[in-house]
DNA sequence: CTGCGTGCAAATGCTTTGCAAAGAC
DNA sequence: GTCTTTGCAAAGCATTTGCACGCAG
């Protein structure tokens, strides 16, 4: 089922801005973030074109979406070791946390299959905890 | 800071349909699963009174809102023990999930504080798991 | 050159809102 | 009877798509 080679894409400068944007952020991007990052290097960047280039990455498989409750879709540089997020309630940005949790020992109801799980914390990143702490 | 005192709400057929969705059906449904069930009690419910009317009892707090990855925010009924889900990716259900991890020991960078977490497995509930299996 | 990728604007599709009529109390 | 809630249709928004032009290869 899976196709052996991804389709190939042109580069241009807009794809590349885009994906430097997930690289040097290091961190999931709402397709507005990416936009905001990108046009810092192609100025008239439009957004339809940071969607486009977003499914196709996703499709590649350069990318992988991440949802956070009550926000618009994330996305992640794929090919990293399994890992979980961290949403910042305070600037509303997602960051990637190292680890899992030792084992889930969830409760299956009779005859479910679990085939994967996804595990969101959440609370104030270093930068937004202070401004509770006064 | 928390209102004492819930705003009164008048009780409606349509209001009453749509929460007796929640009870009888035991999961987070969408606004258009909401509509579906509800519509058995009152034929033209409109999905406009689904929309407010689930904005009110979230309000109210007799509802919270749940989010799957990819798809529209989902409702459940509040008050219940710490839980998670269980999506399936077959009937693309949502079923409530007993239980939690035993502990949550994922790295946090410096300075950020945890203030909750959100856990989801995904698979094949029992009633579509079997047509993989043949 | 050839044709894919882009910007713009129009089109979706889900959710919200305005308004007159129906219904709760 | 009064004031809230509803259904319908229109409005909003985020995302997607059509189209002619520009650029990568």
């Amino acid at each position: 089922m899976a196709r052996s080679m991804m389709i190939e894409t042109r580069n241009t400068r807009q794809k590349n801005a885009i994906r430097a944007a997930f690289i040097e952020t290091g961190r999931p991007l709402s397709p507005e973030e990416a936009l905001h990052y990108a046009q810092q290097k192609v100025r008239n960047l439009s957004i339809a074109t940071v969607y486009r280039n977003l499914k196709a990455m996703v499709e590649e498989g350069s990318l992988v979406p991440v949802q956070f409750p009550g926000e618009s879709t994330r996305y992640e540089a794929s090919g990293k070791a399994h890992h979980h997020h961290f949403w910042c309630n305070g600037c509303k940005r997602a960051y990637e946390l190292e680890g899992c949790v030792p084992k889930l020992s969830l409760k299956l109801p009779r005859g479910f299959r679990s085939l994967g799980h996804e595990l969101v914390l959440y609370g104030m990143c270093a930068a937004c905890a202070p401004s509770y702490a006064s």
